[in-house]
DNA sequence: TCAGACCCTGACCGATCGGTCAGAGAACAC
DNA sequence: GTGTTCTCTGACCGATCGGTCAGGGTCTGA
């Protein structure tokens, strides 16, 4: 009975996404995995430390991406800023469409999770970033809208194409973002984040 | 120890509209909200026949006027629909901002409850009266996203006044919503991507 | 005074959750 | 053969869930 280690590990990846990203990840049991991939709860827990860590390995491309992401951004600002978050969120969403059906609603209590600790973070620089670093509420307003927005679309839309979506996606960022004035009454407070 | 009845069953709503609020409907257990109240679990259940009751009448208000508005979505289309489906969207999505929060991401499995059967349809077509009735996957993605993303702003921004923040989401959906061709029975197909 | 309605509670129920553990069975080296 | 390692499992655990129930206070009207 008795398969190959790494084939029953990825099994139970795959029918983790598939349940989590269905039912979310708190109302999804280790039953409801077994029973999906056709072993025993013990089996999934043979192969995964603990739920967590099934859902910390399923989220880890992603989040390593996300991340990539996070450092290009470092030391941009205003419209430069704004269109590196635009091309990368979206293009990250796309592509992890999956993953983020999975964190669904479920973010503010799973991004206690040690594992998932510094997301909040790094999506705040993010909406940041989509703002152009601007102050003004409409700016930042309209940043999370579009975030958290895309993100429900792209776990909506499973059914159109990589590309088709990314371009209508873009294409909306571009409409629905508050234009950044340009370079010029750019302070010469430095002020970096950077505590 | 006997209140008025109506005084602790309003104390009960009031405590489970913050710990949905904070830890969603799943994530909070009947013993949370008599813990908060300072009374007993049986207590709850005295005042409300199952947790789901309880949902359903702190659902209430914010479903009503959501079902007003899809009554003056009916016979709408084009541009009309967008004005009317934007305009009474942010409004309440500004005003139940709470009652928003509780849904936060639960939307999917609160559904298939019979109190909220219909919600799913009328969600549907608020979001085809934003996209002005239109076909083209950008236009329906873009309705989408921003509805989406509506309702995270306003479950996260709880500090910002009413007016401004539907302001800000105004000036948004204005800015981000695909203009629709007026009347013409059929556009002239410049970038069709539609397949 | 007393019955009954109302408000509330502790104790309890079955179900399900994530997680543990001893051990069965197969594969392999010697 | 024997021993070891790897994979997998049933049985079990404590905790928690939503929900039930008998009954104890308290108030009120007859």
């Amino acid at each position: 009975m008795a398969r190959a280690v790494s084939e029953t590990h990825g099994e139970i990846l795959a029918a983790a996404a598939r349940r989590f990203g269905v039912t979310g990840y708190r109302g999804t049991s280790l039953q409801d995995i077994a029973r999906e991939v056709g072993c025993s709860k013990a089996t999934v827990l043979y192969h995964f430390a603990n739920k967590e860590a099934l859902l910390a390995e399923l989220m880890a491309p992603a989040i390593g991406v996300l991340r990539d992401l996070d450092d290009q951004l470092t030391g941009l600002t205003g419209a430069a800023a704004q269109e590196v978050a635009a091309q990368g969120f979206v293009d990250l969403a796309v592509r992890f469409r999956r993953e983020i059906a999975v964190l669904r609603g479920e973010f503010p209590e799973l991004l206690c999770q040690p594992a998932f600790a510094h997301i909040q973070q790094i999506s705040d620089r993010l909406r940041d970033a989509l703002a152009g670093n601007s102050d003004r509420p409409g700016a930042r307003i309209a940043a999370l809208v579009l975030l958290a927005g895309i993100s429900e679309a792209c776990a909506e839309f499973v059914d159109i194409p990589d590309d088709d979506l990314r371009a209508a996606l873009l294409a909306l960022v571009r409409r629905a973002v508050e234009p950044v004035e340009a370079q010029l009454p750019h302070p010469p407070t430095t002020e970096d984040k950077d505590s």
